[in-house]
DNA sequence: TTAATTCCGACTTAATTTATCGGATTTCCG
DNA sequence: CGGAAATCCGATAAATTAAGTCGGAATTAA
């Protein structure tokens, strides 16, 4: 289980973004100066800017910016974005009786479980966290 | 983020095995009947036993049997022999100065914590966990 | 008007996943 | 002993997804 580059990037760039929130609109290329490819990078940007998570200045000294407060937007955010929702079996979005191996098949409690665990993990940090350098094992909600 | 079906189908045959423990070695033509497809199962149980977690007897009446009682092998186990273990930036692996961001990188932080929390989700569910139906949102160690 | 910049769709390449195939080896059982 | 039932194993193929590139259109500050 890992992450894909576009995953990646796309929390490099909105790092950088939050670092840089009330600056004004940062250029695609100063984002890509973090030593992502610029073009592939323009286009996880587009998505970002799709799902509501930045908005943009066209023309000269254009660029991208958050479109929310740096607390506001978590990992699951981004995440979704670029990959989509975590997603660990399809048998979760059919109808239960859909799947061949019935209503009682052992995994799909599993599948649940997990889902809604880890997206609550993703959801737990915020830009603000990253930025404030924030985030370590002994954060908020622990008990073990 | 999703599950590969290496991950899936692992975990499949891994949970049939379990509700079959004590019945002797189960032949992957068993185990495909849950509808898998049998050549790919068969690598896929190859590197189950190579990572220790089924043991096999070859020739007629053969098969395949958990190498271990059911309450002690976790999701965190097959996930790891299947897909390999949860990795989400090579920069955990490599050493801190390595990263050309430097140590104070502000998302060096949150790889960490994901991995670790994410390991800890899988290795709490465990295939007894599973066929007993022991597994929902309110299970151990919760605290929200 | 020009230069800076985002926007967008199509395309290419590379990597990974998901298998399939053919045969070698092992072992039960009659 | 011989055949059938199985696992084992390396190679290969097919399909899908990820990652990156290209060329140009549209927008806007200066």
């Amino acid at each position: 289980m890992k992450l894909s580059t576009k995953g990646k990037y796309g929390l490099y760039a909105m790092v950088f973004l939050a670092q840089h929130d009330g600056e004004g609109p940062q250029s695609l290329k100063a984002i890509a100066d973090l030593g992502l490819p610029e073009q592939y990078l323009e286009q996880l940007l587009g998505a970002l800017r799709r799902a509501g998570l930045v908005t943009t200045v066209r023309g000269a000294q254009g660029g991208y910016q958050l479109a929310a407060d740096p607390g506001d937007i978590t990992v699951l955010d981004i995440i979704d974005a670029m990959e989509g929702p975590v997603n660990f079996s399809d048998c979760l979005s059919a109808p239960k009786n859909a799947c061949p191996r019935g209503e009682n098949c052992p995994t799909r409690g599993v599948w649940e479980y997990l889902t809604v665990k880890i997206n609550d993990l993703l959801k737990g940090v915020s830009l603000k966290d990253m930025v404030e350098n924030n985030v370590s094992l002994q954060v908020e909600g622990e008990n073990e």
